[in-house]
Formats: structure tokens, C-alpha cells, sequence
DNA sequence: ACGCTGCCAAGATCTTTTAT
DNA sequence: ATAAAAGATCTTGGCAGCGT
């Protein structure tokens, strides 16, 4: 039959671990910290409880019975492990670490977060792996709460609420062409700049009007929007081999020496970018770690 | 007010020492 | 070898502190 754990003081255990190593009730007394006469009590409760008087006076001290033997054992072994469990958690060592982490981010987030990132990752963590998955901002969410993922690169505006976040950076748009565009040796006015033939990233598919496209709008202006593409690493491929131009997060073109890069006519609202995680691992030492060591990078 | 826990004091039991 | 005395150890009963 088993012993019900919610009826059992689990102190009792401790007294019981103690009584098995010493065969003694005084010796485990002053072990414990207690009266020997509250170890006396702990063992007739101890007794009760297991149907067995575990330690019978005899002719050399108390003598264990079978069952107490028996229970040796095991019993130290389940409360080391209780032990471990309950340890306050070692702070996190990188250098042997062997984790494997998933992070959600788009080619944007791979190319100004991961990125920047991996080095230090690998230097300070060699045994680590990173497994980058595709960011799909409607799952995000989910995945964070499945355990999917561990981390998601995102803008912040539009984040889910329920995850934890930490802001990285704030980013601004640039116009971007190819090096020798002649339409891009002198910075555009507004008019040239709606003349041009624009590409625009649509993270969801198939959209041709964008946050550029808005600013537009209020100053009575339009443009020729000619190409519309999921990624932005894509866009920057026909950059550079059309006359093609687009409205790019400065991160991602500021060190493309294929690119030209000047300040659009028009302001733009940038966005924030920052980081997102589930509650579950905020107090995680390792997790701590990772978001120190991404945050430090970018 | 009640129940739980631990302590102290006293009683009970067993072991060891000492005397015969 | 046996019995009494002393010593060691466990159990029981009563009490106080504490939290519900």
C-alpha cells in the first residue's frame, strides 16, 4: 500500500535518513538539532505511518529492521535529489554550456541581431548551438508559449503583450539604390524621389502600399511602387542589378559598399526593435545570459 | 479556540559494571 | 555465576509557543 505524501510530514523523512545512518535516537538528536525526545516522537509517528517498528532496541543498540534497510537507500537517494532540486541555481557557465537555443527572426533580424550576436555567442559559449527559425509574427506567441522558440527578434509596436521584451535599438529608413544610380549622386526632392521605380518589402505577401506610402499620402503625393517581395535580403539583390529603389531599415544597407544610401525627401517614422521571450524563462539563468549577450552585441 | 511542534521532566527498559 | 547498582537510552506526559 502506498503511503499518501499529503499525510506525511516530509521532515519526518529527514529524521528517518538520519536514524538509519546513526541506529541511534541520542546521536540523531544532536544531528538534527532536536531534543532526543522529539526524535523519539518522530520515530513512533514514523512508525505508525509505515507499519513497521524500523529500529528495535537489542543487544547492540537499536537494530534496523529489514524494512529499515531496505529503505536506506532509496530514501537517501530521493532526498539528495530533492536536495539538488531545491538548490539555489548556479549561475549560468557559458564556456560549458552545451545548450541549443531557437530564435525566431526574420531576414532583417538575422542580418542586425543574429548576426552581430554570433560571434560572441561562439566565442563565449563554443559547445552552444542557435537554431534561427522563421518569424511568423501571428505564431509568435504560441511558440514562445509551447517552448518552441526561446527568443524572437521583433518590432516592438506591434508585440505581442504577454511576452516579456527588451528593447534593442531603434531603427530609421534610408533610400537605397545601386552605387553608381544615376538618379542617387545628389539626395532626391520628393518629386523625384515618387518618380523613381520602388520596391517594397510586404512581410505578409503581396502588399504595395507601406508606411512610406502613408507620409505620401498626407502630402498629396504617390509613388511607383513596381515590386513587392517578403524578404530584405531580396530587395537588396535587385538593387543591386536594376535601377530599382526602396525605402530600407539603415542597418541593413549601411555597409553594402554595392548600395548607395542617402537620406530620404520625406520623414519616415522608424521603429523600435527589441526582443521577446516567455515568462518561463525570464529568471532562467542560461536565458539571462543569452539576452545579455544578444543586447551587448546590436 | 484549536492543532501542531518541540522541549523538559519523569518513567520504563535495556546494558554494563560491580559485588558476592 | 548470580544479583544488585549504575549508566545509557527510549518512551510518555505535560507545557509553552506559534500559526490558522
Amino acid at each position: 500500500m502506498l503511503v499518501n505524501l499529503r499525510s506525511l510530514d516530509l521532515n519526518l523523512l529527514v529524521t528517518l535518513d538520519v536514524l538509519l545512518a546513526e541506529h541511534n535516537v541520542t546521536r540523531a538528536a544532536l544531528r538534527l538539532n532536536f531534543s532526543q525526545p522529539s526524535v523519539s516522537v518522530h520515530l513512533a509517528k514514523l512508525r505508525e505511518i509505515l507499519g513497521d517498528p524500523l529500529l528495535l532496541p537489542g543487544p547492540r543498540g537499536m537494530q534496523p529492521t529489514a524494512r529499515a534497510l531496505a529503505l536506506r537507500e532509496p530514501l537517501r537517494e530521493a532526498l539528495e535529489s530533492l536536495e539538488r532540486a531545491l538548490a539555489p541555481e548556479r549561475p549560468f557557465d557559458p564556456a560549458g554550456a552545451s545548450d541549443t537555443w531557437r530564435v525566431a527572426a526574420s531576414d532583417y533580424g538575422e542580418s542586425t541581431i543574429a548576426l552581430p550576436a554570433l560571434r560572441g555567442l561562439r566565442e563565449a559559449a563554443p559547445n552552444t548551438r542557435l537554431a534561427v527559425v522563421e518569424l511568423a509574427p501571428a505564431r509568435v506567441a504560441k511558440q514562445a508559449a509551447q517552448g518552441e522558440i526561446d527568443l524572437a527578434f521583433h518590432t516592438t509596436s506591434d508585440a505581442p503583450e504577454n511576452l516579456r521584451r527588451r528593447a534593442l535599438f531603434t531603427e530609421r529608413y534610408v533610400l537605397a539604390g545601386r552605387a553608381d544610380h544615376p538618379r542617387l549622386k545628389r539626395r532626391p526632392g520628393a518629386k523625384q524621389f515618387c518618380a523613381l521605380e520602388h520596391v517594397i518589402v510586404s512581410p505578409d505577401g503581396g502588399g504595395f502600399h507601406g508606411v512610406t506610402d502613408e507620409v505620401l499620402a498626407q502630402a498629396g503625393l504617390t509613388r511607383r511602387v513596381v515590386l513587392s517581395v517578403p524578404h530584405f535580403l531580396f530587395v537588396i539583390a535587385v538593387l543591386e542589378r536594376s535601377d530599382l529603389v526602396a525605402m530600407l531599415p539603415w542597418r541593413l544597407v549601411r555597409e553594402k559598399a554595392a548600395l548607395r544610401v542617402v537620406e530620404p525627401p520625406i520623414e519616415v517614422p522608424g521603429y523600435e526593435m527589441c526582443m521577446l521571450w516567455h515568462e518561463r524563462s525570464h529568471r532562467d539563468s542560461a536565458h539571462r545570459w543569452l539576452r545579455e549577450q544578444i543586447a551587448r552585441a546590436v
